[in-house]
DNA sequence: TTGTAAGCGTTATCAC
DNA sequence: GTGATAACGCTTACAA
């Protein structure tokens, strides 16, 4: 009958009267990296079980930005906001307490969150997996990483690799670290750079896309992995372990990360009491054959 | 003032009394994949410039899945809508039609728009590699596609393909056919299986994933490319070019795509009037050493 | 049970 | 101009 008369409702008016809307608004960095896509899959599945959708806006890794498009989205009345990372400007922070809706934050868990958040520590993952690499032997160890400004995931990441670095008293020349936008020729690049001015490192400490670049930067110099320069990503792309050698990673649930959040949403709108504010889905350290 | 306040003006009303929102409604197959984050992207920064919103739902490559979600969001009152192909249920296209809004189909042109469509043709992309492929001397040349189910793309590829061949006179056996989802993993069981039953295949034109699985499959079993087997892909993934071999493969603009939809949608909203409603992006046969 | 009216926050209309 | 008022479509509370 209703699809006879081609009645459609109207969720304005629904919103309007009730209060609440089936929107969830999302903003991430970019929504072409593999890992926020990823995110947003497990969200926007999680969210259909009930109905909800997504709104989607990039930020463009700006915190400004992403205080403004937050402003804006609160003008569409959301019933629920995730954003990524922890880090964000104090107004940013005060209008999503204000904002009397459930806040998850995604993909870092090392601070209290303003509401909730769903993720794991990146510091604890390159921390691990740096203790891991010195007790391989291994000691002279670089770190390519995408740019840090409005990136608290990747300054955690580097701190744990230099907390563990200091703890083992091992030396890390300024040299040793690069900066790499996020692609494969930046990172093709930056590892070219490395391994010409620096065939002192044994082992780069990167993300799973620049640590790909660089794999094939290596084949092409001759350049033998593991056995004259030892690689690490971050990620677990499905590509890594296809690669020649299979590359050494931490493997995280982006996915379920999305999901969980959706989840959380769902449950604080249904009315249930949350009961933890931070959701450590953990990392798990893959070891492969990029590394000995 | 505003911002003193903490008053925030509610898009709702504002909607339901203006008739009018600034939501725009996607569905795409799946955000997951680099074609559609892409596009996504583009649409979304095209948005952005008029402060208009996009509203992401995934089909999972189901058109009665499109169907049904395309009822919700009409729920939603978007200023314009967003769909992948151009392969719909008749539903779809009546929902479409009774909208009354600007609608979009991308990544495929060969029919005629329900509104307005951006894209290239994928029967004229396959048909000219495969044209390129004959007339460099290959003769015996496979084809791995994604599922063809509620995928126009590609059943247009194939299409083209196919034509390609029989103009040509070439045969093609059923078992150089074949269908892989999209993962490296469904790549290289497909490459896998492809080398192993049929190596009087000379050259196998399929996707970029698919192809990269395939280029390092080949290397896992000494298969040389493009000497023992020539792969082609599709898309012009940033990886492709640093491959080893590089990739041949046929360039899309994906984020051009979606912020010329972007755009489309606007002008109309704006009350221009569509001068053309098919805009044709192109594509563009990059040959690299994947093939001889 | 069925029906009617008030209210949600904004825009637009129409007096003044 | 400025300011009150109806209208947008739906929910809910209350009256019949």
């Amino acid at each position: 009958m209703i699809e006879r008369t081609g009645y459609v409702p109207n969720l304005l008016a629904k919103g309007l009267s009730e209060n609440r809307t089936n929107i969830v608004a999302a903003i991430v960095p970019t929504i072409s990296h593999s890992i926020f896509a990823d995110v947003l899959s497990g969200l926007s599945d999680a969210l259909e079980v009930r109905n909800h959708r997504l709104l989607i806006s990039n930020s463009g890794y700006c915190l400004e930005r992403e205080e403004t498009l937050l402003g804006e989205l609160l003008a569409q009345r959301p019933a629920g906001i995730v954003l990524i990372g922890q880090d964000h400007t104090q107004q940013t922070v005060d209008m999503l307490r204000r904002a009397g809706v459930p806040v998850v934050e995604l993909l870092e868990i090392d601070k209290q969150p303003v509401d909730m958040c769903v993720g794991f520590s990146n510091y604890q993952a390159v921390y691990q997996l740096t203790r891991g690499l010195i007790a391989r032997g291994y000691r002279n160890i670089g770190f390519i990483a995408a740019p840090f400004e409005a990136n608290d995931r990747v300054r955690r990441r580097h701190a744990g690799y230099a907390d563990a670095m200091a703890e083992a008293k091992l030396r890390t020349e300024p040299g040793w670290h690069r900066v790499a936008g996020f692609s494969y020729k930046e990172g093709a690049r930056a590892f070219g750079e490395l391994i010409r001015e620096h065939d002192e490192v044994e082992v780069v400490v990167t993300n799973d896309l620049l640590a790909v670049a660089g794999i094939l930067e290596c084949q092409r110099h001759g350049v033998r992995v593991p056995d004259d320069l030892a690689i690490c990503g971050f990620e677990d792309m499905e590509i890594t372990a296809m690669l020649h050698p299979p590359l050494t990673t931490v493997r995280i649930r982006r996915y379920e990360i999305g999901r969980l959040a959706g989840q959380l949403i769902l449950d604080r709108l249904a009315g249930a009491e949350t009961a933890q504010d931070t959701i450590d889905v953990g990392f798990e350290l893959i070891w492969r054959q990029s590394t000995r």
